[in-house]
This record gives C-alpha cells, sequence and structure tokens, in this order.
DNA sequence: ATGATGTGCTTCGGATTCGAAGCAACTGCC
DNA sequence: GGCAGTTGCTTCGAATCCGAAGCACATCAT
C-alpha cells in the first residue's frame, strides 16, 4: 500500500516534536493561569470562549463538539460543571426536541473577563516573545493548512458505525 | 504592572488556534493509531520511544520527566504499567540510593517496532501532507525557538520552594 | 557527627478524560 | 401512519492525569 515503511527524516522529526513540545508546555502554562485566575480548565475556557464569540452567546452541544476537540461525553461534563457554577445555562432546542442549548450568562462572561487578560499575558510571554511578526503570520499560516486538513481528513477509521445488513443487501452508502 | 491589558490581533489568535488545534487533532489521531497497533498511550510511546534513544536504553526518572512533559506521578504511574507489561525495568541506582532508572526490554523495543511504521504513517498523512518541505522547516525552526524559550521561561510560580537565607548568603550557583 | 534542608520518587485523593452503551427524538421510505 | 435507521445528548465504567503530601536518601553547615 504505502511504499516502505520509511522513517523520518530530520527536520520532519523536529517538526513533529516541538510541535508537540511547544503546544503541552504552552497548554500547560494557560491552564495553570486560568485555574489560577479562575478555576477554569482549558476545556471550560475554550466552551466560554467560544460562547462569548457567538450569535446571542449561544451554541448547540454538538456545535461546540466541533469547534473544541473533545469528545461528546467530556462536553457533557464540562456543560454540566459550567452550569452547576451558574457560567452557562442549557436549554432544549424548540425545533428539535432532542438538541440542547448552550447559553453563556453575565457571570460566565464576567470570569471570561476576569481571567482573559492573564491569559493574554501568557500568550506574549511564553509563545509570541521569541517570535518575529513574520515568524507569527507564517507560523498562523501553515498550522491552518495542517489544521484544515486534518479536519478534512477522517482518522482512518472514522467509519461512524458498520451495522449489519439483514442479508446480501450490500450497496455502498 | 504590565502594560494595558491589550487583547491580542487576528494574526496572534489565529497562530494561537492554530497551533492548539493542530497539536490537538494530531496527538488524537496519534493516540488512536498507538493504542490500535500496540496498546500503548501518548505517554508511554513518548517514554519508549526516549529511552529507545537513549544510551544503553536507560534513563532516570527525573530525566524523563524532563524529557516529556508530564507530572512525576503520572510518569510513576506510567512506568509502573510499562512495568507490569515488561516493556520497561526499573532498578535503583547504586551511586544514589533514591534514584530509579528506567530501561527498556527487547520487548519494549519490539513493541516500539511495530508501532513505528503506523506512526509515521499517521504523521505522513495528516501532518506532512499539505505542507512543503520548505514549510517544514520553516515550522520546526519557529516552534523550536518557542519551545526553546519557554522551557527557559519558569512557569510564573516555579520557584521550586525559595527558602530564605541566613542573611546575605547570597551567591549564584 | 548531626540536624536542617534539598532531592527523587511514590502514594493518595480527586478531577477529567474517553468510548461504549443507552435513551429519546427525528427522518425517510414503504 | 409506522417502522428502520440516524442523530443528539447523557450515563456508565475504566483509565489517566495532576498536585499535595509523604518517605527515604543526600548534602551542607555547623
Amino acid at each position: 500500500m504505502t511504499s516502505a515503511p520509511r522513517s523520518l527524516d530530520a527536520t520532519q522529526l523536529g517538526a513533529y516534536f516541538a510541535l508537540i513540545e511547544a503546544s503541552s508546555l504552552l497548554k500547560h502554562a494557560v491552564e495553570q493561569q486560568l485555574r489560577d485566575a479562575g478555576d477554569l480548565s482549558y476545556v471550560q475556557f475554550q466552551l466560554l470562549a467560544t460562547l462569548g464569540d457567538s450569535p446571542a452567546g449561544s451554541r448547540r452541544m454538538t456545535d461546540l463538539a466541533d469547534g473544541v476537540v473533545y469528545s461528546r461525553s467530556g462536553l457533557t461534563y464540562q456543560a454540566q460543571t459550567l452550569e452547576k457554577r451558574g457560567l452557562v445555562t442549557r436549554t432544549q432546542s424548540s425545533d428539535d426536541e432532542r438538541s440542547v442549548t448552550v447559553t453563556i450568562t453575565d457571570e460566565g462572561r464576567g470570569v471570561l473577563a476576569k481571567v482573559f487578560p492573564g491569559h493574554i499575558t501568557v500568550l506574549d510571554e511564553l509563545l509570541f516573545a521569541p517570535l518575529s511578526r513574520a515568524d507569527i503570520e507564517t507560523l498562523a499560516d501553515i498550522l491552518a493548512r495542517a489544521r484544515d486538513h486534518m479536519r478534512r481528513t477522517p482518522p482512518r477509521s472514522a467509519e461512524p458505525r458498520r451495522r449489519r445488513k439483514p442479508a446480501g443487501t450490500d450497496q455502498l452508502p
């Protein structure tokens, strides 16, 4: 299928490791700041920030899950947590009874506002400080392309559920 | 304290989000492949790979923790797991009674070898496919600088415990 | 030596994660 | 209409993660 299981050259390895390490370090630092400043986990912050940017401060669970990279069940868990703290509300959609609309509350926006300045400071000091303007632009461009490609490419076993047909009725979807 | 709590411009935001999303997506995909191919978590793979690259296939716990971004306790947990499966051994250092040396076993190398080809395939298909040679070089360069900077920069409250000196006895290490 | 401090690792408890399974509501097709 | 299949979300159980506290050895100053 693919050609011989070749190995990666030094540059590729470097890019791969640097990507993983840089994002891990950054994420850890950001997580700590969020925890200290507003008692938020990273996902919780992402959810609030996404909602804060959304029209009417609302989104369906599914849309949220698409934006963030988390599992559905994890999203449910965090949404519950945020609801308990009064930072979001959850309401049934009227047109689709199954669908749940999550909305950020004023208190949620308050926490977001309280946490933002420190968040930006961390980014400035850790990520942007050693990079030039041009670096940042280049980085954004390259990573955006990689991300978009990955989003388009199914995870290699993402068939949503292969159901067995009654018998012999096997046409492709 | 810091200057006015400015906000990020579009490019910076783009770079930040792209970094987080791209690394998350990549990590998830890699994790799945590792799970399927060798029943390894990502950390476990990182540990084995690090050991495999080390002289004599050995490292002290602390050195491993520095290489990977994980917490000490998490490292202990994974090392135990790997030991149970016979992929590494743990032995006391002779010169420092507290220190534990982790060594990869032949079986560990076997798992590593079994998992590698698929690992590389995932990287090729997901990360490198949409990027040019030059992109990869640039990416490696920029992210390496960012990573090195972050490693140098203490996490803003990482003073390992500032003991008060008796008085005036302050020379640098 | 000997106590004070520092270091290396583990244990402990709690939080967060995921996938699989379950439930309820929607859709399409006969 | 009415049932098969799909979709949206939650629940469940197990795995994994982290920080704080604990333990044992090392090192340093007295």
